[in-house]
DNA sequence: CTGTTAGCGCTTTCAA
DNA sequence: TTGAAAGCGCTAACAG
């Protein structure tokens, strides 16, 4: 009776024998790296395919020093624009071959915790999403040659290339949109400890509007998100003799917020102000909003992120980058086109 | 000259050297695995903590032929519900000490090239919240030993376990409600090529009104979420003499949507019709909508997913899982609370 | 409790 | 073009 041991699973060794070849050839055959002769690539492609054969990718990679592994950093997923930018990520990380891992960011300890795990994984390269690498870490990444990127974040980082929505010509746009549609009295709302791309777009509107020698009034939410913006906007009504006429929002969550605490209070818009967000979420779309947004293209950015890992990763010692994606202004009808 | 080599990364080698202890003593008070002696292991950790140590998890996982990585497969990201369900797993896969992969796939192939990529990475584990896995692989995963658990899927695949919320018990509560709320004249509204979840529910709230001798109408939107609910409202609005009053929906995309379209037509819920929605994503408890809807517990789904699948990782041999995980139903206005 | 040893499965020089 | 051989960094018997 032949003891038949059961192998848990097929290896280089086995294909090689099958096919009467050695572990090398195998090698060679599955990374397309060395030179393998066309007959000797089908007999191997072909003992593979009989075995089942799979490429043990945890060998690969700590050969190789580097898996094909890219790290993503998240966090509050429950607002649409992540949700959809994560998911414009893995859709290029899955299309340029790679294999996304993702992490969920609370605080910056957190964010510490999980780069360092990513560098344990040894991927090939690490998005930021969400909070600010310290740059203690990032330094690790550097030395195991693991380039960073960050998408929307502060760009105060040595080493870590950035891709960026272009908030200033987001602002311009809103500026624009709403002074040509009559607005005297602007305002801006953001939530009080807004992340960088919220002030930055902020700063780009107060900016924007000067150069028309208005200033815009400052509504800072206590919140984030919907909630937020629903109480800026009941904050706002219960404030005596208010008159703005024309707002300009940090994100959609708080825009729409924003919206519907207006509504609340019996006001809405175009009739009553106008009213444009950044964003452009599925949400912005619907028929009880229909918000006029500043539009991210996530796809671009996307690709731009993985694109800058691969290049980095090609050449760490290329200049350090800053992508501004192209935005655009979605109307709507909280602030709709223009008629002349 | 000393030529000093660089070394990209500090091993277990170096801290042994360091300690002055050996390699498989470094190993042993990483992964407190064998005994060592206390002072053995501070030795080592400190000479750890000097050399910025960290364990390679590619040759850990390498070794245990099992890494510590868990597989995620999603798809959709942009309903809401989809990516909470995904936030609530990342955090319950990281705080078990596991790190997730995450794949969006769009179709069967997908992910059965999903599937396979995971097993090359040795994956503790696999959670599929989307799509069916196909037979041929899930063998695959049982062959390496890998458990495989399916979120909201139909329950027909032998040797994966699944954990499901409870549709029927939420159904019932859809049910009861409209029927003590008055409703005479029964809906429901699922999209015509739901996923088995949204079949499930629409078969159970079928059986639980026919307890009481009534029959639902079946709206079937042409498309899925929002943009389909809303469809199936004007579809509704323009047949003859409709006399719906009370409406159950697969999900809340394509309540809120239904609800649009139906405002669009001029009706309103609660005046007009009642409506239940099934997930409670935040988009429903917003002002314009606040949709009474069936709540799935998203936490609890998360860490019973994980749960199964570090048992069946300990006993394969475990008898097949089919976990319903409780629902409740959260009144707002579109089927507000009963008042006798 | 500790060190020695033999791999895990793959890639990559280096000669042939 | 091919094979032999030397690791990648770690774990897990096994013997002391």
């Amino acid at each position: 009776m032949i003891k038949h041991r059961k192998k848990s699973s097929v290896t280089a060794q086995d294909v090689a024998l099958r096919a009467g070849v050695s572990r090398a050839a195998v090698s060679r055959t599955f990374t397309n790296n060395g030179s393998v002769a066309k007959h000797t690539r089908e007999k191997v492609l072909q003992a593979a395919n009989e075995l089942g054969y799979q490429v043990n990718f945890l060998a690969q990679g700590l050969n190789r020093k580097r898996s094909q592994l890219i790290g993503v950093v998240v966090a509050r997923l429950s607002d649409p624009f992540r949700s959809g930018l994560l998911e414009g990520l893995l859709l290029e990380i899955q299309r340029q071959g790679y294999q996304a891992m993702v992490t969920e960011v609370r605080n910056a300890d957190g964010l510490e915790e999980t780069i360092r795990r990513f560098t344990q994984f040894r991927v090939s390269g690490v998005i930021v999403t969400s909070g600010q690498p310290p740059s203690e870490l990032v330094n690790e990444c550097v030395q195991h040659n693991i380039p960073v990127v960050g998408i929307n974040r502060q760009m105060d980082i040595k080493d870590v290339d950035f891709v960026c929505s272009d908030n200033k010509a987001g602002a311009a746009l809103a500026a624009q949109q709403l002074l040509e549609s009559g607005c005297k009295q602007l305002a801006w709302l953001n939530y009080k400890d807004s992340t960088w791309g919220g002030i930055n777009r902020g700063e780009c509107f107060k900016h924007a509007i000067d150069q028309h020698q208005l200033q815009a009034l400052e509504l800072l939410a206590e919140q984030d998100g919907y909630q937020g913006g629903r109480q800026a906007a009941h904050q706002l009504c219960a404030s005596q003799n208010w008159n703005i006429d024309g707002v300009f929002c940090a994100n959609a969550q708080l825009a729409c917020g924003f919206l519907d605490g207006m509504r609340e209070q019996g006001f809405s818009a175009p009739q009553d102000f106008h009213l444009i967000g950044f964003d452009d979420t599925e949400l912005t779309g619907q028929y009880s909003y229909q918000l006029t947004t500043i539009r991210q293209n996530i796809d671009l950015i996307a690709k731009q992120a993985v694109l800058n890992l691969q290049a980095r990763g090609r050449d760490n010692t290329a200049k350090q980058r800053f992508d501004l994606v192209p935005v655009t202004l979605t109307l709507r009808a909280t602030s709709p086109a223009l008629t002349d």
